[in-house]
DNA sequence: ATCCAAAAGATTGTGCACAATGAAGTTGCG
DNA sequence: CGCAACTTCATTGTGCACAATCTTTTGGAT
């Protein structure tokens, strides 16, 4: 880690480097099932929830549909899922996996348990800074609603609090 | 957040996430300047080290020439820098600021401090979550090199220590 | 019935990331 | 010296993110 500069005190470059580095250690794993980070996402939620909208991907990936369009496309043709518009609604698009989609499901079951082994991290470690995290997002996306300026302190309270759990 | 999902409980999800509400909280401060986030943090590496070289930016964002060629191609066709060939060396680029580039300096030196009221972390805060992400990243990276095989408990240890200081 | 606003996706364009490859310069070794 | 390995950066191609705009469909509201 070279940076013995002024990046070191940014708290989003720590971020952006951290997921970058988090994605490269997934990446040589993913490969091996064709699947891309952000695909292996949105196959996870399909896993636990097949015949969902792209709304709701969207929704729970937090990506609206300039990111997915295509990225449904590509796996589609990748021939993991289908997309169907859905009767009663034609504007809404259902995603289906195929079987072979299925079989995928199998094979990534093992993913996050080698993630967790190349990192060396524990269960109770994981969850522990996955929780740190979700509350810095939050905190993070309260500071972008419009609201923001009229209630400064929602949202950091919350953060405060769960770091305080850590002290 | 909609969350209610198997994503919750991905760590790698949470940082993904966590790394792109932040940016979201930059965007609007740097359009003001006209830069992007990875842009700004290449300035904050320029404001401190003017004529540093294109390999040395690479080293310090962690980035490779691929993405930091076109980056400083958009950067000097806005005026922000220069490109110039060291004489010694005709192979190392160096890259020195503008008189436009200086100027911007004083106008970015407030961003860090409304990042921080708008995210409302104290500076403690912002330092500890830093650190512990720098960690993670740390381990993160050992996970990768080709010996991690052979150092499998190396890394974690490292993290680990980090969120036990936390507990 | 007709028109209007909202909802759900798709499309277009820009800017990263990153792998793979290439080109130009430098170094070291026989 | 000659040249092969290495260094540094550029280029190409793919795949996200995200803003802006558009199309189609739906659900009213008159």
């Amino acid at each position: 880690m070279g940076d013995r500069t002024i990046l070191k005190h940014q708290v989003c470059f720590s971020l952006y480097a951290a997921s970058r580095a988090a994605t490269a250690v997934y990446r040589p794993l993913l490969a091996q099932l064709g699947l891309t980070y952000p695909q292996y996402l949105l196959m996870l939620l399909l896993w636990e929830r097949d015949g969902v909208s792209v709304k709701e991907l969207g929704e729970e990936l937090e990506l609206d549909s300039g990111t997915l369009s295509p990225l449904l496309k590509r796996l589609e043709a990748a021939g993991f899922l289908e997309r169907r518009r859905q009767l009663e609604d034609e504007r809404k698009l259902q995603v289906h996996l195929t079987a072979r989609g299925e079989e995928l499901r199998s094979q990534a079951e093992q993913i996050p348990q080698q993630i967790a082994r190349a990192a060396g991290l524990s269960a109770a470690d994981l969850a522990q800074l996955n929780e740190t995290l979700a509350k810095v997002t939050g905190a993070l996306h309260a500071a972008l609603t419009p609201n923001a300026a009229l209630t400064p302190n929602a949202a950091p309270n919350s953060l405060t609090a769960s770091m305080k759990e850590h002290s």
